[in-house]
DNA sequence: GGAGATGAATTGTTTGGACCAATTAAAAGA
DNA sequence: TCTTTTAATTGGTCCAAACAATTCATCTCC
């Protein structure tokens, strides 16, 4: 799968990059699959082991690949190889402001999520979403793992609502922009009381979607961006 | 301006990305600066070449840096860790039905970008926007030329209407997205018809925005979208 | 004096090897 | 059987040397 790198016209670490993403492309390298080490990985191609730890850190930069310290370079979940909202997760200082600005967008993208979903979605689709919700509620005991349950709640709550636009390009978006605003909200303490208002809150989005109003649906999700962006900016 | 790297918590290169970043966005290092070379910026941090160059490489996967051999590492203009478009690999060949999702995006994006342009630009930023329109009809004169600056014009036209949102993290999503989307349309034939058809509906555009009607503006520009978008659409 | 060739200095590129640090799994001990 | 220790694997960091593209001062020749 990893042949020799031609030594020709561009750089090495850029032949490394086209190799390697040209096999993301082309399916030889699925989502979650595992690279060979740095070391056997650099023998295989034919290039220094720093020459490919570049181009490696030039692919997590783009969000294809994940690097994990003592365990390995795994291909990231839906990494695409166009249109990735680049971030450098808990590396960049995110102001109030830009904060802000990327709240109007998520606004801006998640009514009209919403919307379309409404206007678009099967009814199996609402369904599903709504089981979401339902099974959270049940699966809620108090626990400290509650917590995490609702954190991966809302993040698969908010996908599936993009997925149900059935705008690919959206959902990387999406993808992308709420993975940012999870590592704004890390960096602050964790805030106890609002996921399970979001949960609520989500509860009344499916209800709004299940009865095909797309006013109340944008109003219901606008109400809710609202407030966790007021609560995120509170605990900072 | 480059004091020492802390040595603490996470690794080096992330704390590089961190400071460089920082000094981007914060101003200290403007669009176009030339850093200080790998060997002198390295010595300043207290880290190794290595260290940085694999930094440099992420920040200019990201965009936010141009590299150039012999010559040293510029910052780009609009710089931002919020990109789109990924800057390396060979271009991809994007379906229709990307296209079309690309453009759904588009026209949410930019209808409302007008609309906060319309709410919240100051006059002056308006007849700036004029002036690119009435200037570049004037510098028409049928030469082989026109072609160029049609093209610059609409790349000016939208990013100036999308930075009059006062949205910075906007700003970079339209800018790479219009890249994204100027890439397709070179892989197709030119269409020497339809620039001048644009400026024209920038025109419009413009009047509506100097009227102050929301409605007006949202109007026009989805209807100049819908051209475009029908216009690439048919030549592939 | 000016145009082109030469060569040194600067800058990014690549390499090999050594060692540090996080993770995992096997081995040893209780 | 469970816990602790150890070793192996993997990414992270550093260094020193040589390679390659670019720039620019200098030299040569007309």
């Amino acid at each position: 799968m990893f042949g020799p790198i031609k030594r020709d016209p561009t750089s090495v670490y850029e032949q490394v990059l086209k190799q390697l993403t040209a096999a993301i492309m082309h399916g030889d390298l699925k989502p979650g699959d595992k690279l060979p080490s740095e070391r056997s990985l650099a023998e295989m191609m034919g290039v220094s082991r720093t020459s490919l730890r570049e181009a490696l850190k030039m692919l997590a930069a783009a969000g294809m690949v994940n690097i994990k310290h003592g365990q390995g370079v795994f291909i990231s979940e839906k990494g695409s190889p166009f249109n990735v909202l680049i971030k450098f997760a808990g590396k960049v200082n995110i102001d109030d402001d830009t904060v802000r600005d990327l709240f109007e967008l998520r606004k801006l993208l998640e009514t009209q999520n919403a919307v379309w979903a409404c206007q678009r979605a099967e009814n199996s689709v609402i369904d599903n979403l709504s089981e979401i919700v339902e099974q959270t509620l049940n699966s809620l005991n108090d626990t400290k793992d509650d917590l995490v349950i609702l954190a991966r709640q809302d993040s698969e709550f908010h996908t599936k609502l993009a997925e149900a636009t059935g705008n690919k390009v959206i959902v990387r978006v999406m993808h992308d922009l709420l993975d940012l605003l999870n590592d704004v909200r890390c960096q602050t303490l964790s805030i106890p009381d609002r996921p399970l208002k979001s949960l609520n809150e989500h509860k009344e989005i499916v209800e709004a979607l299940k009865s095909r109003s797309v006013d109340l649906v944008k109003e219901k999700m606008l109400v809710h961006l609202n407030n966790v962006e007021a609560e995120l900016l509170k605990n900072r």
